[in-house]
DNA sequence: TGTACATCAGTGAACGCGCGTTCACTGATGTAC
DNA sequence: TGTACATCAGTGAACGCGCGTTCACTGATGTAC
């Protein structure tokens, strides 16, 4: 008995229902053996399709691992959009729920598949055009999201930013992105790693009532 | 006229001159290609051999990889050793220091290359224990010396450590590294972006005088 | 409801290319006398 | 110094595998009457 073609639900056969089914699966696949190092085969013998499935529903394994990533994206954004309001209103400090907003749009609760693919991408777009402007595009749009989410925060917590809200935002990104990596780096067992975000929070923002006050970060 | 076997200075068939040669190009051709992207016969190209010659040097592409990563590291490392002093003794501010010393162990003066090929291995140590293993014996060894470093910068500015050293070595290669990465996203045109280890530093550390006050960065 | 036909998503065999890897050979360099 | 021989780094042709890609075909689903 095979795995069968993983079609979900109603099973009738359609596109739609084999696209979903490729991108599910395609993650896993790429973060194991890379997206230069997976072949065609693998990918299609995850969802349970053959070849000529795949080349049906998608142009080139470039394409699938966009389609997945821009997918991806999209749930982890209008997730965070849900989740924010619920946090804030649950009384968390300012820089639990920055760090909170970072996990979130990380997705890397139980290992580094995310990461791994969002590193894959980065590097198959220094080599192709196409491929970066897309990523920029994304980027861009979780740049945005993280800023709206800093604004209510901050204003929730009467706080004002000493920099650019939006150059925050790209160091808060960066800097968990690091941390990310390190993750990577140590394996499964690695040593849990301090978390600067807080540290950063506060270095870049100020109480509103305190304006006399330079900002915290120059002595 | 083709290129040459490329042997240097005295010219002489030396194994070491051809090894050399084969690290000395790898680093390119695995940026712009990838590890598992690049052939054998593009490496060998590149430093002006056939792959036969390759085959009588090292025993797979990563091998190659590998000891070429090995071979840089311990260059941007005894580098470290040799300007540290020079900076220190030339009156540099302590945040400035740390950031050269993050700098100069990243070896992004030009271009992402270096990053590139990181990030390519970083990923090949998540599909194989063996490189893995590789991998972090020197992440360990650019730990060690960053902690030398800032050890060194700290008893110089007559500063304390408000964590252990090693954490917040970690933490600065950390972020450095998440910084690497967004400039690896926004290609040779992206904006410069903020640097935090500055801010991280001040976060952690307190001037020796000052013992009763409490960290930077807890309000 | 039943029958005949049209559509088209997915199948899997086939093709051919590119690449990793091997290995018999070449010729440059070193050594003994 | 010159000659004969040994060594061995690098060459490049050859082999075979794996993979991307194509395409004629199948059979499930939808539609018309």
């Amino acid at each position: 008995m095979s795995t069968g073609p993983g079609r979900d639900e109603g099973a009738k056969r359609s596109r739609t229902a084999t696209r979903r089914r490729l991108l599910e699966t395609a993650a896993g696949v790429f973060a194991e053996r890379g997206i230069e190092g997976a072949s065609v085969g693998e990918l299609c013998a995850a969802a349970g399709f053959s070849r000529g499935a795949f080349y049906s529903n998608f142009g080139s394994k470039t394409d699938l691992a966009l389609a997945m990533y821009e997918d991806h994206v999209e749930q982890l954004v209008s997730r965070l959009g849900e989740q924010l309001e619920r946090w804030l209103t649950a009384g968390a400090s300012a820089e639990e729920v920055v760090v909170r907003i970072l996990e979130g749009l990380s997705d890397h609760t139980s290992d580094t598949t995310w990461h791994t693919v969002r590193l894959e991408l980065l590097l198959t777009a220094r080599r192709s055009p196409a491929v970066r402007e897309v990523l920029v595009g994304h980027r861009d749009a979780l740049v945005d999201a993280v800023v709206d989410a800093l604004t209510r925060v901050a204003r929730r917590q009467r706080l004002r930013f000493t920099v650019e809200v939006a150059d925050l935002a790209r160091m808060l990104l960066a800097t968990y992105d690091g941390a990310l990596n390190a993750r990577l780096a140590d394996g499964p067992e690695g040593a849990a790693q301090h978390d600067v975000a807080p540290a950063i929070w506060l270095a870049f923002t100020r109480p509103e009532e305190a304006d006399g006050t330079p900002p915290a970060g120059h002595r």
